[in-house]
DNA sequence: GCCAGATACGGGCATATGCCCGCAATGAGC
DNA sequence: GCTCATTGCGGGCATATGCCCGTATCTGGC
């Protein structure tokens, strides 16, 4: 499993690399995407990841000028939202992530894919 | 997969924690047994993983006194070998690798196992 | 035997990941 | 209103991973 999930890794980072994002910071565009403005909590909730490797890929993002953060109602919040920027490069990136997607369905089958996905419920 | 990945990781380095190694170490030193003395590019073959990786996690190995490394008869190899704690250690720690894979293999189905098996092939 | 290209490593740079600890803001109970 | 447990973050520590570059060693063709 963890050879394998180098391997695809490695295969989205090569289409996404154009893009400057590589398949972590796209899963996690995608995420900030559907609940801007979210907390890091939340955010690590979602992609079930400790919180303070979130802080962290958040940070290296920003640094990128792809999302940004401000304070929420809550003072203790960070509300991460798109930059414009942020928003481009997702979009720009889309297709590609889409191409790598069918290309690995394609090698592996869509049945496999399924089984992938029913294996992260089961854990 | 990257989710699913890091939960199945966090399984095995629990059951490891009490020999003080975690899965991917564990996986390295089963490689090593097999094939002492080996040089870090053929582990890095094995593995899948890059030479460089190999040899950082080769010296936290090194630093915890489970594998030494000499030079081999090509003076730019390095060999690697497990030593006695190393063997030990890795003795110790199958019983709770096999539980945990029982485990896992009882939660998600020895179906979906072989199919994880299959496609690493695929990639 | 000598040199050029190939091969094996090590170190630097960047990211990803988890755990623990401490600090600050919040909120519930009195 | 005040205290204290809870919640949200950041920073430190350690490992894991890949890429690139420089150095040392080997080897094959001459």
């Amino acid at each position: 499993m963890r050879k394998t999930n180098r391997k695809l890794a490695a295969l989205y980072d090569a289409a996404l690399a154009p893009h400057g994002i590589n398949i972590a910071q796209f899963a996690l565009l995608r995420n900030i995407e559907r609940r801007q403005p979210v907390s890091l909590t939340e955010l690590a909730r979602l992609l079930e990841l400790d919180r303070s490797t979130m802080g962290r890929n958040i940070r290296v993002l920003q640094k990128q000028d792809l999302v940004l953060t401000s304070r929420g109602t809550d003072q203790r919040e960070a509300a991460v939202s798109l930059t414009e920027r942020g928003m481009t490069v997702l979009r720009a990136a889309e297709p590609a992530w889409e191409g790598s997607q069918d290309a690995i369905t394609a090698r592996i089958g869509a049945d496999r894919i399924r089984i992938l996905q029913e294996l992260n419920q089961l854990l």
